[in-house]
DNA sequence: CTGAAAGCGCTTACAG
DNA sequence: CTGAAAGCGCTTACAG
């Protein structure tokens, strides 16, 4: 490969003068600048990345930390890391995926031999033994997920209490007194995800202020498992007109357990799920639901990452906790109960 | 952060020295090994990896492009990663993950700035132009799927046309006389996706061979189209015992067609499939199928790729193309037809 | 407006 | 068994 060096001899310049023509960073010659730019156009140069990461101290390149889990939707994880792809790749930044169940030994492994510039984490724990690492290395860190301690972090999650507080009104609006608000398998919960807590715990206090009953349970993350579940729930509260849904699984699995029953959303029930977008297309779910919005937090992320990568005093700049108001997209999944 | 030099001081050695005796390719007398190894640890010394490239001429990592259709199931493409990243880091390598759209430039960005040891290629196309650049690079190249020309790329894909063969065999075997295959929508086919007809040209023939009437089809890769259009057929064809499906969305579909029609498998129609392990469980399909392995293809070319970066006459040793066998998943959903 | 030189942090022949 | 030195390919003060 062609180095700055023969650009340099080909242009009959010096390294430098090549360099700057290049970067823009001095007055050059327009001459000159021909020059070098026909001698680059001719050797089909391009800067090895290695040598100038070292010479700046910048790799642009933002190292993306995200777990697989068995339990959770696969799908809607994709959604945030092309989200995040994406947008790295329209900063200029490309992406070193890790998908390493050891999260914390890889995120130093990657911090510490300065392969990245700046991290992004997902699937964030309440207790996230990733946090002290993240917060005592030099490089910024991105979380989309709200961990217990902000501190020394961007943090951008959807706001669940809203979105629990929301799912609540909607149907007390309507004129429903009883519902049934189906969560994740509580392991999620154990594991940290307190998504799962914030927005069941703002459900059930904004109940309580409608004067609704709210019986709130955890959900399998699977088939057939849950299905049986659901089946069994709606036994056992004949009196419910109303299903709360934050859990996939569960609103994946919902439309043939309604036609086994043989009944119908919204004539027998209103349902309101929350998931992406991408999610409802994927199964064609016809409930309406709380966009999740995976590829916009992961967006989000990364551009205030950058943010801060670039901004030279960025790491005095306060750090943000930014929740992104939950939308209800209206599927025609509710209506007034049956009398 | 600490540099080899400061290790070196700490240690009282010099920097080669230093540099030995982590790496272990001279021999080192016990006592200065044991004051680096002790000067490391007191020093939190990792090395730095873009120096350690620039010297090495190595980076340790590997380019994954992989590009994420709309008319393609996602989950199935994460498997693919996910096996390869995590291969991938048992080999000591991390990924460097380009979901760019334009292949062919991000390609090309990314091994002129030697920013990767070596590229895996997904979502190959028969006649894909990122493969001409991938060629004219000094990385080697990985491929999972199998494009038109092979020459100078190690390429692992499914045999498709075995597995057009068992699915009809087993068929056949049972006594089915006329089948329906669904296969992905015509402009995967448009776009390059061999697979596509591999998988559906062997099913002819076969058929044919074993005097079977085989009603191929190409299908819509999302509900409801593909839904109705699967009614369509079974409507179409009323002699059709056997369905085959090359198509992840009507595999899907298929459990509700069949319910709202009141039949089921395989009492009223034999169903085998062509989709991952993974798929299955995340939709709960009751079907055989044939495993699609994208888990393990994407280890197999990792595996491949990095034998050919790590040996100095990698470059010479011949290339190959890998076909895995296609195994039938028996999942009870085939019996002989109605009399 | 341009050039010679130092330095980023490693590795590895070359010498002893 | 160990050290001094060169070199990987850039960028960027320092000089003119």
């Amino acid at each position: 490969m062609a180095t700055i060096g023969d650009v340099a001899k080909t242009a009959g310049v010096s390294r430098s003068t090549a360099s700057y023509a290049l970067s823009g960073k001095r007055s050059i010659s327009p001459e000159v600048r021909m020059r070098v730019e026909a001698a680059v156009a001719e050797l089909g140069y391009t800067p090895n990345a290695g040598a100038r990461a070292l010479a700046t101290s910048q790799t642009m390149v933002i190292g993306l930390l995200a777990q697989f889990f068995e339990d959770e939707f696969a799908p809607a994880m994709l959604q945030y890391v092309l989200g995040i792809s994406d947008t790295a790749r329209e900063l200029g930044y490309d992406i070193l995926l890790i998908t390493d169940s050891d999260g914390p030994a890889s995120l130093r492994r990657v911090t510490d031999s300065r392969m990245v510039d700046g991290i992004v984490l997902l699937n964030v724990a309440e207790d996230d033994d990733r946090l002290p690492i993240l917060r005592a290395t030099s490089q910024p860190g991105a979380l989309v997920g709200l961990p217990g301690d902000c501190t020394g972090l961007d943090v951008f999650d959807l706001d669940y209490e809203e979105a629990g507080r929301v799912m609540v009104d909607a149907l007390a609006d309507l004129g429903h007194r009883e519902l049934i608000l189906v969560s994740q398998p509580e392991h999620v919960v154990i594991r940290g995800g307190a998504y799962v807590w914030r927005l069941r715990d703002a459900a059930a206090s904004q109940a309580r202020l409608r004067g609704v009953e709210l019986h709130a349970v955890y959900g399998s993350s699977s088939q057939p498992a849950i299905g049986r579940e659901l089946t069994a729930l709606l036994d056992t509260h004949p009196g419910a007109t109303g299903l709360l849904l934050n859990n996939e699984a569960a609103a994946a699995a919902l439309p043939s357990v309604l036609q086994a029953r043989g009944v119908s959303a919204p004539q027998d029930y209103s349902v309101i799920g929350r998931y992406s977008d991408e999610f409802a297309r994927t199964f064609s779910l016809p409930f309406s639901f709380i966009e999740s919005a995976p590829d916009r937090l992961g967006r989000m992320a990364v551009r205030q990452l950058v943010r801060r990568i670039e901004s030279s005093d960025g790491a005095k700049e306060p750090h943000v906790v930014r929740f992104v108001s939950p939308e209800l997209e209206d599927r025609g999944s509710t209506s007034p109960p049956r009398p």
